[in-house]
RNA sequence: UGGGGUAUAGUGUAAUGGUAGCACAAUAGAUUCUGGUUCUAUUUGUCCGGGUUCAAAUCCUGGUACCCCAGCCA
């Protein structure tokens, strides 16, 4: 299990301690009324017919947080593959990488409730025996009709009072595979006009001759997951089974099961999923927007799953404090973006280097400096980490800044470079522009500048401001590369919320990505590692995608750098 | 014949009968070789109505709103 990088409690204003979410709380209370023996096994159990995402983040560094916090505790990570049909290997493998990649150790608590299988057989047959089961006949659609609705009680099964010497005989047939998908399952007994629907009779097993991805032909039975996701937590001696607040319901259904069978019984609690602004979290909506193309893959940085986020940039880091800042509680909520995007700007302004890159290069060319002249400048790596050290820049006549950090007719608030003004090259020099060159169109293509020699690196020694500092590359020096910038996959806070007739594809935004090919970077970039983050400085934060090459470079933005200009101009424009 | 949950600034989240606090966001300012970071300040809140109490977000009571449940999905 890792080591907790800080301590849950921090500490309010007032000295006093802040308290722990109601999970936390009850875990404590259980330790010191020794409830499980002073145990912690929680347990993160993902279905493998999927991506994670962010959401699947918070349940896991809720239960492997919890375990970890608490001194012999542990997390395991189980697979739930009860359901053939849906569930493959590559799943199961790129579950294990993303919470590794998240942090978390399972150690040697690998599960799979396919594991269970056997046992979860004779639970069923014990069940039988003791009249608390039984096969039904009816088919689908006939259970759903004798099941009754949410107001009015269902009736029961003409197949309800069969013998235990028959459903035994009949459960046995069914595990050995002599009928065909559908002819039967097995029901338990229970109350067809309990209020709680999931207690009128729930299916326990269907007839599945499916090739599962553990047990291969082995079993043409599969429990379904109401039956077995209990059964699972009381064979893995789980004390605190966490879920989402849709099993409240179920609750019910796995203690009767649980005290039918008289086997250790967790406790289940329930808290609500993670909901954020300008995204869609469902598997569902998920998967749709990549088989529709909207998205470019299960990785493509603009949707929340975890592969995509860390190909965006994410930290692991920033991630789970992410998670621990958004807290846990029994209420649906709507986590507002910002705050990830707060999570991962703060990690990344101390942790990432600072590097020049210029996104859409403006030639500039200073008459004044010598043509064949080269100098290479000190630039520093990260000024809020001191062993990042420094590096050296080219410097040299032709230069690229940043078209936006031009106006010929500057307004007001706009500090930077234009006719006449004087501003800083980071680490370089003063320049002033002298002339601005445009083509037949009246595209500004080129500027003129002077520099004055005295300011070497950066500084005036006559002690004279200027009103900003620009990054820029060397011309002949730098490297060409595409940049992809990502902003909100939906242009609406909620993009379920849709006009009649419409659903949340018609609020995707189509300037979700923007693709820049034409980029200039400074040459120390030239051999750089796959998912390597950096800061441009004065643009954001950016890696390296997994699509760059030994000839081609490609940064993903992750997230922009806080922009109180680009602040302004909104403002400006609005009026 | 319905049942199970939940309501605190714009968004999250604390306060378990005793000053409604924190974070994000927003706004204003200071610092700055990143319009970044950092620092300071400011705005905004207990779903509604009654009641108990010296004192209620908290206890009682009556409403209202929202979420979940009728898969052989998980």
């Amino acid at each position: 299990m890792r080591q907790q990088y800080n301590d849950q409690k921090s500490e309010n204003e007032g000295g006093k301690e802040a308290s722990v979410d109601f999970i936390r709380t009850i875990v404590a209370e259980d330790i010191s009324t020794n409830k499980w023996n002073g145990k912690v096994i929680t347990r993160f159990p993902p279905e493998p017919n999927g991506f994670l995402h962010i959401g699947h983040a918070k349940s896991i560094c809720l239960n492997f947080g919890i375990a970890d916090e608490n001194k012999g505790g542990r997390c395991h990570l189980r697979f739930d593959d009860t359901n053939p049909v849906t569930e493959e290997d590559r799943y199961v493998n790129s579950i294990q990488e993303d919470v590794r990649w998240l942090g978390w150790d399972w150690g040697e608590h690998l599960y799979y409730a396919s594991d269970y299988f056997e046992q979860m057989y004779e639970y069923a047959v014990q069940l039988i025996e003791n009249g608390f089961a039984y096969i039904c006949d009816l088919d689908a659609s006939q259970i759903s009709e004798y099941r009754g609705t949410l107001k009015s009680p269902g009736k029961d099964s003409p197949y309800r009072n069969r013998s235990v010497e028959e459903n035994v005989d009949l459960f046995r047939r069914m595990k050995e595979g002599a009928f065909e998908d559908g002819y039967c399952v097995l029901r338990a007994k229970i109350d067809m006009a309990s209020p709680n629907m999931n207690l009128r009779d729930p299916v326990m097993y269907r007839i599945l001759h499916t090739e599962h991805h553990r047990t291969g032909s082995k079993w043409s039975i599969y429990p379904t997951y109401d039956w077995a996701h209990g059964l699972e937590d009381s064979i893995e001696s789980v004390t605190h089974s966490i879920c989402t607040l849709e099993f409240e319901n179920h609750r019910p259904l796995y203690d009767w099961y649980l005290d039918k069978l008289e086997i250790h019984h967790p406790q289940q609690i329930e808290f609500a999923r993670l909901e954020l602004t300008y995204t869609v979290m469902s598997k569902r909506k998920l998967l749709q927007l990549v088989d529709e193309g909207h998205v470019k893959g299960w990785d493509d940085p603009r949707i929340p799953t975890i592969c995509g986020m860390r190909r965006r940039g994410y930290s692991p880091e920033a991630i789970r404090e992410f998670c621990r800042r958004i807290g846990i509680n029994k209420f649906n909520s709507t986590i507002d973006i910002a705050l990830l995007e707060h999570c991962i700007r703060d990690n990344l302004n101390k942790t990432s280097n600072r590097v020049m890159a210029v996104l859409k290069p403006l030639k500039v060319i200073i008459d004044n400096y010598p043509e064949d002249e080269e100098e290479w400048m000190d630039a520093v790596n990260n000024p809020e980490d001191q062993s990042a050290g420094t590096r050296k820049v080219p410097f040299s006549k032709v230069l690229y800044i940043e078209q936006d950090d031009f106006m010929e007719d500057p307004p007001k608030k706009f500090y930077r470079l234009g006719p006449g003004r004087e501003v800083r090259l980071r680490y370089a020099y003063f320049v002033t522009c002298t002339d601005v060159v445009k083509n037949d169109d009246g595209k500004i293509v080129e500027l003129h500048c002077s520099y004055d020699p005295a300011t070497q690196g950066g500084n005036a020694p006559d002690g004279r401001k200027v009103k900003s500092t620009l990054h820029w590359v060397s011309a002949s020096h730098a490297l060409r590369a595409e940049v992809r910038l990502y902003d909100h996959l939906f242009s609406k806070e909620r993009p379920e919320v849709t006009a009649e007739g419409e659903d949340f594809r018609s609020n995707l935004n189509p300037k979700s990505l923007q693709v820049l090919s034409d980029c200039m970077v400074e040459p120390g970039l030239k051999d750089v590692r796959h998912l390597t983050r950096f800061q441009f400085e004065r643009l954001g934060y950016f890696c390296v995608d997994t699509d760059t090459t030994g000839d081609r470079l490609i940064f993903n933005r992750t997230v922009t750098l806080r922009d109180t200009w680009a602040k302004i101009k909104k403002k400006g424009q609005e009026k």
